[in-house]
DNA sequence: CGACTCATACGATAGGCATCGTAGTACGGG
DNA sequence: CCCGTACTACGATGCCTATCGTATGAGTCG
């Protein structure tokens, strides 16, 4: 049944250009404990990761939901490399838009994690 | 009908200890546009504004939802004087637990009003 | 006391969302 | 060509929440 829509369109994930990215979307992006987790990783990384890379406490389906998420709201960005999804942060655009707020919220979450777990 | 827990008790308004708050919850809170307008108004005023000083294009009973909200997730401090009840931020707090935060996120704020409004 | 104001509580409603399971699609290799 | 791997799509579910309207409590002032 070859769709008038191939599936195929699939590879081509729709990011917000930057002049859409919402300070609320991505604060909300962020409210999550489980994308607040995925942020920190790709920032400690600093380079690309893939979807399998993270070892999450959620199913896969779920993963792919936070990823959505945070691609839709502007943090990251996603890319398809053969088989694998790489994921980056987006932090030259939110730099742009907000500067100083990513590097902040990171060392918020960085301060309250050794507070909580040391 | 006088209920073994008085009406009156609810004049003792319940907030987080410092230790207690969380990066998720603030960040949960400030991604409604209302409660950022909310605290964006009260960190400019500086001090402390009643309920009604706010116009916002909501009812009575949303408007006592969205402090609540802001109350327990620590954003902001809410006391009693006579019939008015007073909302100061807990800047105090935040700084102490996330220092430079606040200021970062209302810098952004700031900056995606002007972008957006001018 | 009585009326008025400020704010809360409660119930209802509608929408959003985090999560799952299953089925399906794209790409690479034997 | 078939299979395995990586990710996606879809439907379901249960919870959270933003919103409202109305009724209630608490305090002030005539």
């Amino acid at each position: 049944m070859t769709p008038a829509a191939p599936a195929a369109a699939g590879r081509a994930l729709p990011h917000p250009a930057r002049d859409e990215i919402r300070l609320e979307g991505v604060l909300h992006a962020l409210s999550d404990p489980m994308r607040l987790r995925i942020v920190r990783e790709l920032a400690a990384d600093g380079g690309e990761l893939t979807c399998s890379d993270f070892d999450l406490p959620v199913t896969k389906s779920t993963t792919t939901h936070h990823f959505r998420v945070l691609r839709e709201s502007g943090v990251i960005r996603q890319t398809y490399r053969g088989t694998a999804k790489m994921n980056g942060l987006r932090d030259d655009d939110l730099d742009d838009l907000f500067p100083g707020l990513l590097d902040s919220l990171l060392a918020a979450a960085a301060r309250q994690a050794a507070r909580l777990g040391g």
